[in-house]
DNA sequence: ATCATATATTGACACTTATCGATGTGATGA
DNA sequence: TCATCACATCGATAAGTGTCAATATATGAT
């Protein structure tokens, strides 16, 4: 057991949401106001608002103010890690859960 | 947009919960069965059968009766896919959203 | 047929999530 | 200073989630 499974649950929580996702696409091409993102979508301001917050909080994307705009983008290192992740736990590992246990053949008849 | 993002939304959904990360990892070493997966976790088995469905329903998880037993395994084929779609949605392609995007620098000054 | 074991389903519950309208806050410019 | 634009927060609400105990179903053995 390697990883940090509850660490990347609020990742991929984020990751759960059809708006936040296409969010995360339009941001792929580089820095956008909420402003922009925004006309994208028929959703109010309050819910992209919200959405950006769990982005942001997710780790997934940055966030930084610039006078009265609010500039979003892409943390690709954040990405990266959340990529070797599932890479990870989806491999085997000589540091997988399952090595811990004893008798995994028990019930295989 | 060249993805399915809805599609999608199920896997992150599975994805999002610590319990579901760990029998994915448990599952990366080979198949299991439901009874040593449960032995593992302080979840009744109710609720370990709930989390099997998800993780089924998702696509990332396999299974298949043998005898009294389900036999669980990860889909690699499926986990490919959604890393090709991460790593679709946060770099930079000719068919991202954006790209339809016809003022996207409207209010950057 | 009956029983024991493995798994699924149901109903209930507390908690979380996505959404909105209304309102608050912060920055810009006249 | 005051109006305006950009964004955040609050309160409410409907829908979804994770959990359990109880119960049902399926399989294999006797």
């Amino acid at each position: 057991m390697k990883y940090l499974h509850a660490g990347y649950v609020p990742v991929f929580k984020a990751l759960s949401d059809e708006t936040r996702l296409k969010i995360i696409e339009m941001l792929s091409c580089g820095e956008m106001c909420a402003c922009d993102i925004l006309e994208f979508f028929r959703i109010t301001q309050p819910t992209l608002s919200y959405h950006m917050k769990i982005l942001t909080e997710s780790g997934l994307i940055d966030s930084r103010r610039d006078g009265a705009w609010m500039r979003y983008s892409i943390n690709a290192e954040k990405v990266s890690m959340v990529i070797e992740f599932l890479n990870g736990i989806t491999t085997e590992q000589e540091t997988c859960i399952c090595k811990g246990i004893a008798e995994v053949k028990k019930c295989q008849t």
